[in-house]
DNA sequence: GATGAATGAGTCTTCATTCAT
DNA sequence: GATGAATGAAGACTCATTCAT
């Protein structure tokens, strides 16, 4: 008698087992090289299993992309969030700049994700009431932040998506790049630049 | 005997001619498709030239690409600062929100540039002294008032490094995803935040 | 210890029902999307049995595809014979008529027999005393009849051959392509044609 | 100056005999093993030509199916025709099945427009004015035949569509599989009963 | 008997690049 | 300089079949 699909049974462990030895070649490599100069022999040679199970667990190539991206973003802000709740810092201000501080660390994934990343996908995420839960939180108190500061709704969320895109890029090319000079050296006019943006 | 590569005879404008051809052929198809989905067949087709004539002018496909994205974007910028020019607004904010606003209106350039820019080329291509000699005018200009209001020069290039990369990013995001919502409706906030880190 | 193969025990039964649902299933989608557009997975799928039991009924694809063709046509013969002799008819020919008649009915079984159908395939299972006892019945008066026309054994048979092919082949193209034209248009040069094989 | 695209000179003539050699290929490889059973591979090996060279004569795998069927059909045709004229028969039946004979020895053909041949393909190759100017006479004439026998133009028309048919089957399962027998044997029966569609 | 995860050979198709003419 | 036929490696995806549980 099969009882679930994806749970505690011995199938079900090594089925998962597949699954994330899967998503975790594809990340290395697709960090390393790019989602365009990754084959998908490529992924199912490192992790050691044979073409066909690929698709097993993926639609297609866009398929593990996608999730591959939600799944390390929300990771990876979680991550922060998390940290930055343990450093007790009063100021909005002061949480900001520790969560981004912290969130510039996962050099790879921010390879991975800046040339994937859409606001739309992480949106529709952020809406998935299951798996995001804890993230749509983190927006939220961010925005009502801003709010609390007199920024109205609409611009608020504006707000965290500039920051987003600036933060996204600047650190992408200075870590990766190290293009205009590296992140060291940006950091505090990038950080001043963010400020700027949630005061004004 | 070959005297020029570029030259005045009649062989040379013949040459100069196909090389345009290409140029604006690999354009036309690279802003609509997407380098990616751009094969050079595609490109030599509507070129009016036979294939191999390609490799006659370009290396290989990554070549076209980066001249042709230093070529556009120099040549959009120009254009912007005459415009912004003859607008003859006192205020450096206000030049720079006029000339930002211009620059956002080439919509083909930007879903080009967006997805292959690089700040270290584009930099270098402002260092040959022959093609972009004008441009380089700009963008002391720029970082000069950014130093006039007590910005010292890495501080300042860093900050127009910066503004590029949020413009350019949330152009592309709202005039071509329309993600979060439109260009009109972000306007706004981005120029406020575009101030913001011109003051702050 | 297992009695029988397809007996009356339980078990047996149970046996049965699997291998009864996955020939259904096969031959629903054998007729819409043809032998080569399907899919074992398609076939376990619909069925609603797991990949592997597929395997315990059949030897390979080509195996249910032969015992399908066989079981659905003298099903389909069958039927017909038993609705031709419902009618009384007197005359050979108007016999002979009616049941092709009838038989071009089933345009499913004849989308996937036409493609598949062989003759030794059809005899060799006359041959088979169990199962098919019924249809050779039908095959002998057949022949009996022209064999009391003055055509000698041989004759006849091949005539019969003939006239499977031939209503095999038009009904396929003008029921399935509608090519040269509809069967409704073609019927009546079809019966012509038939009737002549039969009498000359 | 390129005068012609496949004409006389020695690029041109290089051309079509890559393109020959590939429908020779795909021809032998076709009949031998059926369409199904054939990749691209096995025909551009046996060709002595890259894969690629493949798509630059054929769109795709039915392309050169289609044009293989219509090539091959239309010349065993125009052959057939040829020879019975020759013949100076006087009666039309003669005629018939003189050309039905000669038709019948192409045997490696029968087995690839068998499981092919679609009658809508064969009309509409029939109106390619350039192509088969020849072919479309010998219709007019066979069908013109018929009319004088006092059938009417539809009626005439599909008699030779089932002929086609009819001799198309029986000759494919005589002479591929030897069922129900040997072409020999079936041959004075075929050729009383295609006199029979033609008389009544 | 029943399951369904795993396999991997097989298939079609694309395309940047070369090179003889 | 110009051509365009030829190349063949690379890629994504399919599916009949097996086998450990």
């Amino acid at each position: 008698m099969t009882r679930d699909k994806s749970g505690s049974s011995k199938v079900g462990e090594k089925k998962r087992k597949k699954e994330t030895e899967l998503f975790s070649a594809a990340y290395e490599l697709f960090t390393t090289k790019g989602t365009q100069n990754t084959a998908i022999d490529d992924i199912v040679k490192r992790a050691g299993v044979a073409k066909g199970t690929f698709y097993l667990y993926f639609k297609d190539k866009y398929d593990i992309i996608n999730r591959l991206i939600l799944q390390k973003s929300s990771q990876v802000i979680k991550e922060a969030v998390e940290k930055t709740e343990e450093q007790k810092l009063d100021r909005f201000e002061d949480r900001t700049l520790f969560f981004i501080n912290y969130f510039k660390e996962n050099k790879l994934m921010l390879k991975l994700i800046n040339k994937n990343f859409s606001w739309g996908l992480f949106r529709r995420a952020l809406r998935n009431p299951e798996q995001y839960k804890e993230m749509e939180g983190i927006v939220e108190i961010f925005i009502g932040n801003l709010v609390e500061k007199n920024m109205n709704l609409d611009e608020a969320e504006l707000t965290l998506f500039m920051i987003f895109e600036l933060v996204g890029s600047v650190c992408y090319s200075s870590i990766i790049l190290e293009e205009p000079t590296t992140i060291d050296e940006i950091k505090p006019i990038l950080f001043k630049k963010v400020l700027a943006m949630i005061s004004y």
